[in-house]
DNA sequence: AATGTTATCGCAAACATTCGCAATAACTGT
DNA sequence: ACAGTTATTGCGAATGTTTGCGATAACATT
């Protein structure tokens, strides 16, 4: 069994059935370096299945998202999705000049969720994060002197 | 002058334009007690001027919030509006069960953005921040024994 | 007050995303 | 293997938001 196949078992667990629709999509979005947007999904799906949707393609990242397959990363005011790691859990820094992102460990959340949970009694959503900024190599070269 | 229009006239420090439409849009946001989504804008201010359109109302909110004049809270998978309270900085916890949306002063924020910058050189746009979540008020009804 | 410049408006069309629904096909139990 | 159940699909339409464009009106200059 491919590790994709083993991926959409847990599908299965949970009373969900495997389409060929989702595991076009599931290997699609395993075999992008990156984090893909939906229409980047779209397109090269459609390249091996032309009956692909659009919706689809939409209601199946957002199930695998829902399952923790894929992890839903915000790049500007796009959402891409990109395979959860799994062994490591992580958030992302998403930087606006190059739109790389950048993981981010759950350990540098851990103070502010315990403040927000002390101070306000608020539980912070902190399945996954993403904050937006500049990145290290973007503000050098912004802030480069012209020789 | 009025207050509305005192904030205006910042507007026009900066190259644009001081239209009846953006007064009426200005004094709606402003009248309104909390948040309002775009739709709830557009209600009102047509109710005062009938040809106010929809695309205008969008626009100018965009502008308001580049100024500065208003500041946009994303409830749900909306984008709300409020007067930037003037006086007062901060950022926002929204709860996903009541939609209620609370105030965080930026002082919270303070070490998380030191660790970014410090660990990973990495600027976070903290301008105006939005944490999702569950609030005090809201969890304790979840979890209420049923007595 | 009249004139010129151009930011802004209203409208319609484009775009991204979601929804409703009938037809299909994945799974279940036999 | 077959038949029944129902989750899922593809399609088209609806929704929310943005954009292109010609007409208008706000501002600056005279």
């Amino acid at each position: 069994m491919t590790s994709y196949e083993q991926l959409l078992q847990e599908l299965r667990g949970q009373g969900h059935r495997l389409t060929p629709q989702r595991l076009i999509i599931l290997r699609v979005v395993a075999d992008g370096a990156r984090h893909m947007g939906v229409d980047e999904v779209f397109q090269r799906a459609q390249a091996e299945y032309p009956y692909m949707d659009l919706a689809t393609v939409y209601r199946t990242l957002r199930l695998f998202k829902q399952i923790g397959l894929v992890t839903e990363v915000a790049i500007g005011d796009r959402l891409h999705y990109e395979l959860t790691d799994p062994g490591q859990k992580h958030h992302h820094m998403v930087c606006r000049v190059c739109f790389g992102a950048f993981n981010l460990s759950p350990h540098y959340l851990e103070e502010f969720n315990q403040t927000l949970i002390g101070e306000f009694g608020f539980a912070p959503d902190l399945d996954h994060f993403t904050i937006g900024g500049v990145c290290v190599n973007c503000r050098s070269e912004g802030s480069e002197p012209s020789t």
